[in-house]
DNA sequence: CAAATATATGAACATTTATTCATAGGTATA
DNA sequence: TATACCTATGAATAAATGTTCATATATTTG
């Protein structure tokens, strides 16, 4: 079970999520890692673990606020449908415009250019200005393929 | 390379997180998806894509509303740190009651008991209740799988 | 039975998020 | 150069989200 899902992460474009996950920012972690593990508040009197000693084991394991507010912000980026649907025309083109994506998903220009800033900020699409035109693309990244395997599969199942 | 990503996605705990999204309620789905695509409204006058013929044939590869409603709502549950972080407890123990998650996660027991209503609610987390304990656990959803995929992948890249 | 404990929940509040509207910047065309 | 067009962006508005606070329910213990 481990296995598979190593070799999974191995080969899968899931592996660079992370890796944006951890890349960007993560000066802090261990400083903030580490607080998190030593310190053990309690707010209840009667522990419900069937071993106190697990609650020193599992405080290691969890995930440092830091870390898990990036991950966060990584599954955020695709917890908004419209995003979601920007991705898959780019996906199934290999450049728009504003314009085009706009006309294509009925949302506003306005609406469709905001968005692009934050795939942009995210690194998740890529720029390329010709003329007053400006074409969007799917960037290199690992999101991008997590999307296509998701949204492939997403096909796959419906047919 | 699409070889390679349908494989992944035949092993990978990804695969039924798709399964979701489309499973639950995707009657009114074709509907959609057909109006969708028939109608290719147009803002700008001037498209563009270098083939106008392009703009027929991404139409019906555009993630439908519906679609891209759930798949976002499936990504949202994983969008917010501290969610992330109780899973993350719950994955560290085999079960936790509420009180021990607010004191390990140092969340008020409120804001615990709400955010696992939530978890439970998308059936990622089981519950058993015990005298005037509940004990909460990962159940075995494949949005969990999903989030233990990146999990394992974070620990293993930051060793 | 009364008091204490663990959890759940509704309402209020603060924060975030996504859209629209108005406007500005830059580029092509007349 | 003036005008039209495409895109970007700040501000405002509306909607969703998460926490806290107060309170309710249920269970155990004295």
């Amino acid at each position: 079970m481990i296995l598979i899902s190593m070799f999974i992460l191995k080969t899968s474009l899931l592996e660079a999520l992370i890796y944006l996950a951890i890349s960007s920012k993560s000066a802090v972690n261990k400083q903030e890692l580490r607080s998190t593990q030593t310190d053990d508040a309690q707010t209840c009197e009667t522990h419900c673990l069937i071993d106190l000693g697990d609650f020193v084991e599992i405080a290691p394991k969890l995930l440092s606020m830091v870390k898990a507010q990036q991950m966060a912000e990584l599954f955020g980026v695709l917890a908004d449908p419209n995003r979601l649907r920007l991705l898959s025309a780019l996906a199934a083109s290999q450049e728009l415009c504003v314009c085009d994506l706009a006309a294509a998903l009925k949302m506003s220009e306005s609406a469709v250019s905001h968005q692009l800033r934050l795939l942009r900020t995210m690194r998740l699409v890529s720029y390329r200005k010709a003329g007053r035109n400006v074409y969007y693309g799917l960037a290199d990244s690992h999101i991008v393929n997590l999307y296509r395997s998701v949204a492939e599969h997403l096909d796959e199942v419906e047919v």
